[in-house]
DNA sequence: CGATTATCCTGTGCGC
DNA sequence: TGCGCACAGGATAATC
């Protein structure tokens, strides 16, 4: 569910209700939650302060007052969610943080996706390896630049020359990242350009609208805190609903009149996901 | 090298 | 009502 835009509203609710908080406990119940090394080596982090909330691309980064950086990667059905310490726990709740001041943080993720992990924790130490590439750990440095971060020439450069679909090149976290279904969509959108198009058939004017796009589409989505679509699943940390789907042009909106020339928005299959696209406006 | 496909899961909504 | 099936915001490994 959450790309870009959603992920950063719950970046930023977590800095707000706990940087500068001690976590005292952590539960991890979830079988799966944490798979990349031993789950207990999560309890390390109890009595640490929360420095700081990051986030890059659709990763959210959770810095320790003992220099752990925890990794949370919500994939499609995770939330986190701030809650009263005791107060009854939402189904599929995988962990609980537990912070001093009685206020929980749970990990909520019904599909099981979603990850844990504490970046730099190796099975065997590596002592003279570097755990960090552009600033991010080693985990995440297959990661393109954060889609806020981009720059136009450097979005140019990974879109120029590429037979591959517009649509499918956006969504590469190799290549942007933060970028998922539903703004890649509208990104198109915007930019008059069909989801489609190879990569390589784009203009110099074409990969200018992209940038403008990309940047306006993100920003304007932050703004209204995140999609919540029909099925609730998306909400921020203390549970509300984004806005911005009633923003939306072309996502989700097959069969229905483009907002801006009234021509009916298609659906067309692109490997295994959706693509919306408005005929006339985009081409 | 690049594009499809399958996989990990649960929940929901649809057609019959 | 109830059943089976398609589909859902993601990422990655395997396969052609």
């Amino acid at each position: 569910l959450p790309e870009l835009p959603e992920v950063e509203t719950v970046r930023r609710g977590l800095d707000h209700l706990y940087a500068g908080r001690t976590l005292r406990a952590l539960e991890i119940s979830g079988a799966r939650t944490v798979r990349r090394h031993p789950p207990e080596h999560l309890q390390r982090l109890a009595g640490s302060v929360l420095v700081g909330a990051f986030r890059h691309g659709k990763y959210l980064l959770l810095h320790w007052s003992g220099g752990e950086i925890l990794v949370v990667h919500l994939r499609m059905s995770g939330q986190l969610l701030a809650a009263p310490a005791g107060s009854p726990r939402p189904p599929h709740t995988h962990a609980v943080f537990s912070f001093a001041g009685q206020r929980e943080l749970r990990f909520v993720d019904p599909r099981t996706f979603g990850e844990l992990f504490l970046a730099g924790v190796q099975w065997t130490p590596t002592p003279a390896s570097p755990s960090v590439s552009r600033g991010l750990p080693a985990e995440l440095a297959h990661l393109g630049p954060d889609a806020l971060r981009v720059g136009p020439s450097e979005l140019a450069a990974a879109i120029a020359g590429r037979r591959a679909p517009l649509k499918a090149l956006l969504t590469d976290q190799r290549l942007v990242a933060g970028v998922g279904n539903i703004y890649a969509d509208e990104v198109c959108f915007w930019a008059g350009l069909r989801p489609q198009r190879p990569g390589g058939s784009l203009r110099p004017w074409d990969l200018r609208r992209l940038a403008a796009s990309l940047r306006s589409v993100l920003e304007a989505a932050i703004l209204a805190r995140g999609s919540t679509l029909g099925d609730e699943r998306y909400r921020d940390i203390e549970g509300a609903a984004g806005t911005y789907q009633f923003e939306h042009k072309v996502y989700g909106r097959a069969g229905e009149a483009c907002t801006k020339c009234g021509q009916t928005v298609q659906k067309i299959k692109m490997g295994a996901k959706s693509a919306y696209f408005c005929p006339k406006c985009q081409r």
